[in-house]
Parts: structure tokens; sequence; C-alpha cells
DNA sequence: ACAAAAGTGTTGGACTTACACCCATGC
DNA sequence: GCATGGGTGTAAGTCCAACACTTTTGT
């Protein structure tokens, strides 16, 4: 192993509690994760989730508020709880247990860098999870639990409003579930489906401008949190995106 | 501002790590939980739910497991972390953070009392989330996180089998759906869901004896874990009868 | 025979899907 | 005009709640 100090001969290591955050975003018709460049051993130099350590007198939630602004520069946005990874070798330096979060972001301006001289950068969900990814720790199983957790949660929750700014037109809706089921949805029954939802979207009265094609109605979220009927993804159409 | 890592967490206490498990059963039509009684302080002599302490080289899902076979005697339930509660204050002796487990049993025999002079026993959910409940700690906060998720899980996922025991009924996996949502079901189209959603259970071919009534098909759990399509809880329609 | 529980048949309505067709805008 | 995207209409198929009815047991 590569610490051996870190690891052998203490009886009583401390634990060590952490918030990791998969904060996903649609960009261009794509699933995006934001990734920060660890400045520090171990794994100097790879893409990391950012997060960090859980201070004595907060809760494990204040921690991944904090992160997310200190490393980001973002707030407000939607955080649940995804789950807890303990594997007692997860972290070369000790015992490092932790709580991993998923944060759905609206389509944003370029992060800003964290304090610590890292790089924060929106990079495809698809790459990191695929052969060549190469997030630190056990990053990319958690990263993993992220997307599975959204496109679930699309289903039967209004999540997907989380990833649209305040102000939305069912088109932009509509690709939210597109990318991240990776499929193509008609937009005439979605449009349909969406409005009898009840509470998931409300009119705003305004209409989009200077966009190709007729004006889009805007709307916002709705108060509800769980769709009735859900958004059950079946009949996975052929075609996605491009035509 | 970042803290250096070596120093986070002890300037003060340590933090300490739990796992406390709901363990809900279905006895008699009525949802329960399995409590065992304080030994020590804090909270000495009340109800709390089965936990403990993780080991330094253990997963919490091994801490999870190897405590419900310790405190109760019970093995090979359906496990599931909930979420993790941390409040810094939630438990008087120093910052323990605890993550909570949903385990599922179906309807046994009376639990072995724990080795630390713990007598476990099964109670009413409804009493412990009502006003008269005493659970130790914020034990309450967890069962009423593990209601709510068994109760969605039941909808579009296979939970509900592991309340029943190896073979069951129609009736018996009905009987899970009616404790845990509160409601009554027709048996006659509860059956032909169940029978038509691929992989929710299988037939064995025998049949129930010395029952009342005409004897049933015996079923065992099926392949699937998730639902499709889901079993809609409908009875959630309180605004559509407006005008 | 009767009660109780399991299981089948049927029907009207709700929902889904696929697609024809119209609307409003930029160029 | 015409490409592009937003939105309505509609008919066929599917799903589902409700309930009448039959089957199989114990007493």
């Amino acid at each position: 192993m590569k610490y051996p100090e870190a690891v052998t001969g203490r009886p009583h290591e401390q634990l060590r509690l952490t918030a990791d955050l998969a904060i996903l975003t649609v960009r261009g018709g794509r699933l995006e994760v934001l990734t920060v460049n660890r400045g520090n051993e171990p794994f100097r130099g790879r893409p990391a989730l950012p997060g960090g350590f859980v201070r004595p007198r907060e809760t494990v939630d204040e921690t991944a508020v904090r992160e997310l602004a200190e490393e980001t520069g973002l707030a407000g946005l939607h955080l649940e709880q995804l789950r807890v990874f303990s594997d007692p070798k997860r972290d070369p330096r000790g015992r490092v247990v932790t709580v991993a979060y998923l944060a759905v972001a609206p389509d944003l301006p370029a992060p800003r860098a964290g304090s610590d001289a890292m790089a924060a950068a929106w990079e495809p969900v698809d790459r990191m999870l695929g052969p060549h990814g190469d997030l630190a720790f056990d990053h990319t199983a958690i990263l993993a639990a992220a997307l599975e957790r959204a496109r679930t949660k699309l289903e039967y929750t209004t999540l997907a409003t989380a990833f649209c700014d305040d102000t939305f037109t069912i088109a932009d809706l509509r690709g939210v579930y597109e990318a991240l089921w990776g499929i193509g949805l008609d937009h005439r029954n979605f449009s349909r489906k969406v409005l009898n939802t009840n509470g998931f979207i409300v009119a705003t009265g305004r209409r989009t401008s200077s966009r190709l094609g007729r004006p889009a109605m805007l709307y916002q979220r709705g108060s509800a949190d769980n769709l009735h009927p859900p958004m059950l993804r079946q009949s996975l159409h052929p075609e996605a995106a491009g035509d």
C-alpha cells in the first residue's frame, strides 16, 4: 500500500467524516458533472467531486451546503443525501467515511474555482463513468449512484425542474428528461402530460422571445414534490436529439 | 477557507459513527417495529432502535448486519440505508453521527433478547410515532423516515415480498400493502395486478391448507427488484374533487 | 346450508400513444 | 416562402376500478 504509516499500527485511528457532492446539470442537451482538480496527494492532479470534512458543530447536510459554496460558489441548489460510502480502504490517508450527496443545478455560467487553486469544471457524465473516467477515490461509484438516483427520481418527483432556471419552457423540461434518460420524447404528448400533472409547473403568462420558431410559454416550478401520475419511462424511442 | 485536513475534528471531541436500524414487520395486519430497552444512560429504560458503533475495519453496512444479529438474532433481512442523522446535539454523550437503516422482516417468532440484558420487543409503529411514543435519541425521526421510505418503495419495488415468508399467498402480500398504506384494496384487482407484473411473484404449485375459506395458491418472490408497471396508490386525490 | 376467502368475467372510463394538422416566429 | 419549433385534435389501444358472479373450503 502507498501510505502504510496512515493505515497500520493504530489501534484507535480516528474516524473522519466528509460530505462529497455529485453536482449534475444539463448543458447543451448533455448531462454533466462538476469536478475539481485535486491539488494535494493522494490523487494529485486527478479530477474529484467537490467535498470536505464535517466540522464539529455542523450537520453533514450543513457541510454539504458549505462545501458547495466554498468550492464552487453555488448556492440554493436541490441537495439530497445519496448514501454513505464507508469502505475502510476507500481513502489511503486513513479511515474516512463519506456521505455522498446529489446536487442538481440549472445551466449556469462557468463555475468559480475554489480558494485552494482547484479548477472547477463541468465534465460529461458519460466520459467520467466510461473507461477513461479517472475520478479520485471511489467518486466514480458516487457519480454512478447519483445518476441512477436522478434518473429514477425524474419518474415520480419534480426533480427535473431543479435542472431548469427559475422560468423555463416545456421544451427545456423535456430536454432534461431526454438528457438523463437518453431517449427522445414526443413533444406534444410530453407537453400535455406535464400540464395535466397537478402542481408540476405553473404558467407565468410570459413567453420566450428571440429564439427560432414559435415562442413558447414560460413556466415556473409548481408546489408539488411528487408526481401523480408519474412520468413513466417505458417505450424507448429509437432516436434522441439530432434527428 | 479550508481546514488543514489533519486538524479537522481534533480540537474538540472525537466523532463517532453508529448504525441504527428501524426493523419493520407486519404482524396481525399491523405494522410493528423492533425496539430494545436501553440498559444504560442516557435514556436508560426507554425503548430505542437497535444499533451500535462502527468498528475500525468494517463498513457501515457491515455494522448494520452485525448489530442486527447481535441485538436481535435476526439475519438475512432486506437492509437499506435511509440517511444520516448528524445533529451535533442528537446524543448527549458527544458527537455521534448515525447512519439509519431500514430493515424489513417477515412475521417471525418473538425476537431474541440481546446480550446486554436488553429486552427486544415488537411495538406498533403507530404508537411509537404517536404522542405517547418515547423512543430514545432522535429515533422517532428515524422511524418516521423508515415508514415513509417503506410506504413509497412498495409502489415501485418488490419490497413488499420482504415482509412475507419464503412462500406466501397473494392475500398475505395484499395485507402488507394494506398495513403500510392504511387502506383497503380490492382483492380481485390486486391479485390480477400482481400476477400481471413480470417478475414480482412466481407460483410454487402448492396451496394453503387449514385456513378458513378456499385454499389459496402459494407464491415465492420473483427475480424483479423494480415493478413495471408500479403499484400505484391511487387514493391520493385530495384536491381533484373541486368544481 | 351458510360464511368466508379465493378467483374469473366484464364493463365504462381514464390514460397513453402515435400522428395529422395548425400556429407563430426568424430569415 | 419555408424552415423551425410550439401547440391542439383525435382515434386506437391499453390499463384499471368497480362489482357481479363462481369456486372451494370449514363448520
